[in-house]
DNA sequence: ATGAAAGCGCTAACAG
DNA sequence: CTGTTAGCGCTTTCAT
């Protein structure tokens, strides 16, 4: 790799001239000329690190994910990678696999690493967040809420709740169950209040074991289904809290022979890569690359030295109607 | 962000006795006390971008892949992680979407930002990987293959292909189509010789718009289904060559109510967010994870200065058998 | 407009 | 075993 030393030699100028061409501040155009022809001849490129080590910040920034195999969690990131690649800026993948001390190992890197801010969908509420912030680092929270005053961009998941409960109420579905996430989990306790105010606001008996709560994943949807199917008098309709729940619930649907909209489905999530003709099923469709390119806009601002009170965006869902039950049902 | 001379201060010893301790140095019991004290006191971590400057190297990769929203390279992306996070390295995810100028943009970005060394599954056969190996710095190529003479990690595709469609003909099918991704795309290709071999070879005429081709992704599967639907004799079993394609064309088959095994279904790759029975079709797992593993391994391997010639190493797909079709077909 | 020189934080000789 | 010092490549005063 060359070096701005040998650029400078080359072009016969100072290590200051080529480091203000490179950097648009005033120079003679000749000199401008003699210093394009010789980094070009040397495929000269300025050294990241140490324009970091210098400036004591980088144009990176990292974005924490809970789950980099979740279908929602690649769509936000790759929201983020958008309106950052057309910023000019590189984006670090860290998955926190919804460990508190993975998170923290990275909240760690991104402060050596000197990044330039930091987006996360926070798994613990523990003050880590606060050494970036400390030292004017920005960090934009997305998905999850921190108990900090930063800016945030989230999902009215009550709201959620409400409508994927009200599309099968209003399908006409009566004995609406609903598969939700682990109680520590705060997207997902929304969603389920949400649904379980629909329910309790028309009479419907919500304790006879119609709340399954369950990991958040395939498995956890699949084991919730089939303990819904077990009870005496199972559920003629089912809301899950998040989408890989959703392909949980309806693969052991599908496995006994009971399609929608036979049983109501509804899914709060995406199910982007459905094997079934998703007309059947409501799906409250959540913004997640919408939430990415807004996290990113608003760290971008921070970083360009915005320095208004910390903001916090909701977006909202929006649904999908499925089928209404058969008129047999 | 205490600095090393802050430390050194504290403990009262010079700077290099502080870089020892924290690089596992020899230095008196004592002293390494001393500095513990003093760097706890101050919260002290060093600062990785001096440390990089200096050393000419992190502990950072780079991981290239063309498309973060496809499960398949998450999950390759996931086995990498998990061998680089318990060697201490950091992961930096970059999506090139199938893009090659995204994929010279962040090999530059490699280079410049000094990473210990690069994964990549590449879209383009260029000769810009060089500008890395030429510096030293180790390159394992994931996926598909590049010119060069570099480490790779593949999986034998035309087995694969071959996989497929012979799961289908022994269940019974005998009008086989397939559909296959872009030409350009190695892999692909590869899946596609391995059907067109089986078919050929029982005699199976495979030139009456059998072959399908189409994009990668759902979008491409759905159309390509379209199109064989339509054909005046349409095939009784269809091989798709990756994974959404596959999610695309089963959902044109549940729209229009064809449900395998009516209609056979070899999917090659995985489906891991199917909303049906897997049971009713055929998928060829690709060993996606293992894919990741292997070449962080490799890559580790490298790094740490491993000079052997390159290697080449290719995993084997595993079927997971469909149902076979029913008597009347 | 341009050059000389200091310094970002760290590590690796080199002395001692 | 430990301290002093030079220097990784760049940017930025401070002079000129």
């Amino acid at each position: 790799m060359a070096t701005i030393y040998e650029v400078a030699a080359k072009a016969g100028v100072s290590p200051a001239t080529v480091s203000r061409v490179f950097n648009g501040l005033p120079v003679s155009a000749e000199k401008i000329d003699l210093v394009r022809a010789a980094s070009d001849e040397l495929r000269y490129s300025p050294n990241k690190t140490a324009q970091r080590l210098r400036n004591q910040s980088s144009e990176v920034v990292g974005l924490l994910i809970p789950d980099i195999e979740n279908p929602f969690f690649t769509a936000l990131a790759r929201g983020v990678e958008d309106v950052l690649q057309a910023a000019g800026y590189s984006l670090v993948l860290c998955n926190t696999d919804e460990d508190p001390d993975k998170e923290t190992h990275y909240l760690d890197i991104a402060n050596s690493e000197n990044m330039a801010g930091v987006i996360l969908a926070p798994v613990a509420e523990d003050g880590d967040i606060r050494r970036l912030t400390d030292r004017g680092r920005p960090v934009v929270a997305v998905d999850r809420d921190t108990g900090l005053n930063i800016d945030a961009v989230m999902v009215d998941n009550r709201a959620a709740g409400i409508t994927a409960a009200t599309a099968l109420w209003d399908a006409g579905y009566r004995r609406i169950a609903c598969i939700a996430g682990p109680l520590e989990i705060e997207t997902t306790e929304e969603r389920t209040l949400g649904w379980r105010q629909v329910v309790t606001k028309h009479g419907a008996d919500s304790s006879v074991g119609y709340l399954q709560h369950a990991n958040y994943r395939v498995d956890g949807g699949r084991s919730a289904m089939q303990a819904l199917l077990a009870l005496d008098e199972p559920p003629d309709a089912v809301v899950t809290t998040n989408n890989l729940m959703g392909v949980g619930a309806i693969q052991v649907l599908s496995e006994v022979g009971i399609v929608p909209p036979e049983i109501g489905v509804a899914v709060i999530g995406d199910l982007p890569f459905a094997t079934l003709s998703p007309r059947a099923i409501t799906q409250v469709h959540l913004p997640a690359r919408h939430l990415g390119t807004t996290a990113a806009k608003m760290l971008l601002d921070r970083i360009a030295g915005d320095n208004q009170p910390a903001r916090t965006v909701v977006l909202r869902a929006e649904v999908t109607l499925g089928l209404a039950p058969l008129a047999a049902s």
